[in-house]
DNA sequence: AGCACGCCGACT
DNA sequence: GTCGGCGTGCTC
């Protein structure tokens, strides 16, 4: 009797072996039914030798195998690659391969097929049916009525007749095949000469990695399109990751006209036909380009030969719920496993990137300048301690002018504030009472349009309260601070003739929310848009010439790791949505430290000397990218629950020749829906691997029903 | 993750 | 006297 592993998709440590029956083909791969704890579950036979911890004679056997594509080895070898870097268990890395699986087959599609000529009478309209039937190749049942001019009747009579009779059909191929030569937008001669590289790394069917960056505008997309041309060429897959999918009606645009056909995307919210669809036509190898959102990294593609991550440095490539990862740092182990290039892209590449760039793992390629002759915007800073607004307003009059004399040139403004709703914090005046979470430490956002508080962190809302929970003082709650909400009411007062649109994750719910807003805009039937983050997400607006940050400061509070970092990321690329085409654009930026060497290097326009300096604050520390960091996250229904965890923890610390630990300590969101929480943080050299001190630590340490302890290896996040 | 087994409260 | 709460333990 032979023995196999099988993967289930459950939260278990290893594969468990089951027997084979001599009927059945199984190789590794493959997507089989097995039975498991008296029910039945869906599992895949896994890679290596069973594990021989349990005799045969108490093994089951597998019950069946589907009727499903393979998943193909080098995802395989990716799911265990994830799974132990991670440590999540295998299964839950799997599960997340095998989400869309269903243990039925696919219907095959049915089609038409001449039978028996001889059988029955053939009037006019049946022999046209036959007619359209006579190259012998089946046709779907609307189709052939359709090119016979009959109804349905006629077929079914026909059938009943046994004239003709069901045939399956081959499955048409659901994604048209990108054309590597349409007549696309003709590249400069810096753009062709980076493309030229790519496609040299996309020929040479090796693993490398390549960061492309450029200024905003340089024209990126169109350079990497050029090694997507090539991978299809070679008729291998390519996988695109963009940050958020649902953002990205622009870069489907751009695809379409460069490649003729819509590429196959892939998301969380595709609907659950689609997903299924979707899903098996990769592992078909029938997708010859997907796009997606960093969970297409799980898709099967078997003849993998491009993967290319854009915007590289967005923290939205990181996943903080069930098994935690990074897309981009995954996205590169999933082309070296598949011995195919990587392309990582990005104005404005992260520390890591760049540090990979430095020690000679990655290469890299710079555009210079912005494509078709666009100058950068420039840079100015307004102090808000010289040209304060006035008292309640958060607009300083040389923001409020710039942007009224731009609208009245007829172009377009944008104002950025990375803050959704009307006021993050309700006070009141009487008590000093603060409206806050009765799940989290944090406080109730003001959305005043919906007249409700809101907690960003867990969801939770209630209405506006008319008079002061605590001290019952009528008309005493004060909205403290802004958001972009409160942003629209003051813009809407100052530039009453003005066309505003706000652009927020909660205003534009959905893709075609987000497509609408993004046409509005080119088609110029706005003035003035008002955003938080989503603005700074790599749409080209070619009459947007201002751009106003409402408050440079905001992410350089809270002592976070990356905070300076990100914060010269999110201006930059926001900054660069002004003055694409013709006309140069304006950046200003509202802050309280105009010295602040952030606000300096966007003023100054080098990032570059900024991150360099970033690297030199980090490096004596051994903070990443020049040593390795790893979370634990302690959660308990009670702070006392989870103080007696983190501190056994603390005490069973490892300790070592370059390993730290920092903690226990509350995380910054001491209580997040409703739990306790507390952090230790591992750091370590560069050389000296994280995991296997993380896994010895766990193991001293007995976690108790109702406490969990959460590992984030390269956290991005602190909270 | 499921799903059963198991030991303590409100019902036909 | 039973139905049923979800705590804990196991699944090749």
């Amino acid at each position: 009797m032979r023995r196999v592993p099988v993967l289930l998709p459950y939260p278990f440590d290893r594969p468990f072996d089951y027997v084979v029956p001599e009927d059945l083909d199984v190789r590794p791969g493959a997507v089989v039914l097995v039975p498991l704890n008296r029910r039945e579950s869906v599992g895949v036979v896994w890679d290596g030798a069973p594990d021989d911890a349990i005799p045969v004679e108490r093994l089951k056997p597998v019950s069946a195998v589907l009727d499903q594509p393979d998943l193909p080895q080098a995802l395989r070898q990716f799911i265990d690659w994830v799974a132990q870097y991670t440590l999540a268990p295998p299964g839950d890395v799997m599960a997340m391969a095998l989400r869309v699986i269903d243990r039925r087959p696919l219907d095959q599609p049915t089609g038409w097929q001449i039978a028996d000529t001889g059988s029955a009478r053939v009037t006019p309209a049946r022999q046209r049916v036959l007619d359209a039937l006579a190259s012998g190749s089946p046709v779907a049942g609307p189709a052939l009525a359709r090119m016979a001019g009959v109804g349905s009747g006629v077929l079914k009579a026909m059938a009943e007749a046994g004239l003709i009779a069901a045939a399956p059909m081959p499955a048409r191929p659901m994604f048209a095949s990108p054309d590597p030569d349409h007549p696309g937008p003709s590249l400069s001669d810096a753009q062709a000469e980076a493309a030229r590289e790519l496609v040299e790394a996309v020929a040479a069917r090796r693993f490398s990695v390549t960061l492309l960056d450029g200024v905003t505008g340089s024209g990126k997309t169109e350079v990497y399109f050029d090694a997507v041309a090539e991978s299809l060429r070679q008729g291998r897959q390519a996988l695109v990751l963009l940050p958020e999918i649902a953002l990205s009606s622009q870069w489907l645009e751009r695809f379409e006209r460069r490649f003729g056909v819509a590429p196959a995307v892939w998301h969380s919210d595709l609907g659950s036909r689609q997903r299924r669809l979707t899903w098996r036509s990769a592992a078909l190898g029938e997708t010859p380009v997907v796009v997606g959102a960093r969970s297409a990294l799980f898709l099967p593609l078997p003849d993998l030969g491009l993967v290319v991550v854009d915007e590289e440095h967005e923290t939205a490539f990181k996943q903080e719920e069930g098994v935690v990862y990074n897309a981009r740092d995954m996205a590169v182990v999933r082309a070296r496993l598949s011995a195919a290039p990587a392309i990582l892209v990005s104005a404005t590449p992260s520390l890591e990137t760049l540090a990979n760039v430095e020690a000679g793992r990655y290469r890299r390629r710079t555009l210079r300048s912005r494509h078709a002759g666009a100058v950068l915007p420039e840079v100015r800073a307004i102090d808000m301690r010289d040209a304060p607004p006035p008292r309640g307003s958060f607009l300083s009059p040389p923001l409020a002018d710039a942007v009224r004399e731009t609208i009245g040139r007829g172009e377009q403004a944008m104002l950025f504030l990375n803050r959704r709703g009307y006021a993050p914090l309700t006070l009141c005046r009487s008590c000093g009472h603060r409206m806050q979470c009765p799940n989290c430490t944090a406080w109730l956002v003001e959305h005043r349009a919906r007249r409700h508080l809101q907690c960003h962190h867990c969801g939770h809302t209630m209405p506006t309260a008319p008079l002061c929970p605590s001290c019952g003082a009528a008309h005493s709650l004060a909205a403290v601070g802004p958001g972009v909400e409160r942003i629209t009411e003051e813009a809407a007062l100052l530039f009453p003739e003005a066309r505003l649109l706000v652009m927020a994750s909660d205003t534009l719910p959905g893709p075609h929310a987000a497509a609408a807003a993004a046409r509005a805009i080119t088609e110029r039937e706005v003035d003035l848009v008002i955003g938080t983050q989503i603005v700074a997400k790599g749409w080209h607006f070619p009459h947007l010439t201002l751009v106003g940050v409402v408050d440079a400061d905001l992410g350089l509070a809270g002592g976070d790791l990356r905070a300076a970092e990100r914060t010269v990321q999110l201006l930059h690329q926001v900054g660069g949505r002004a003055g694409r085409a013709e006309t140069p654009g304006t950046v200003l930026l509202q802050t309280f430290s105009p010295e602040h060497p952030v606000m300096e290097a966007l003023i100054a326009g080098d990032i570059a000397a900024f991150m360099a300096r970033e690297a030199g604050e980090r490096r004596p520390g051994h903070w990443p990218p020049y040593g390795r960091l790893a979370a634990l996250i302690i959660s308990a229904d009670s702070g006392g629950a989870a103080d007696m965890i983190a501190g056994a923890l603390g005490r069973a610390a490892p300790s070592g020749e370059g390993v730290w630990v920092l903690g226990p300590a509350p995380a910054p969101l001491a209580i997040l829906r409703g739990r306790h929480r507390r952090r230790l943080l591992l750091k370590t050299r560069r050389d000296v691997a994280v995991q296997p001190i993380l896994r010895d630590w766990l193991a001293r340490v007995d976690v108790p029903r109702g406490t969990r302890v959460d590992v984030d290896v390269d956290p991005v996040s602190f909270l």
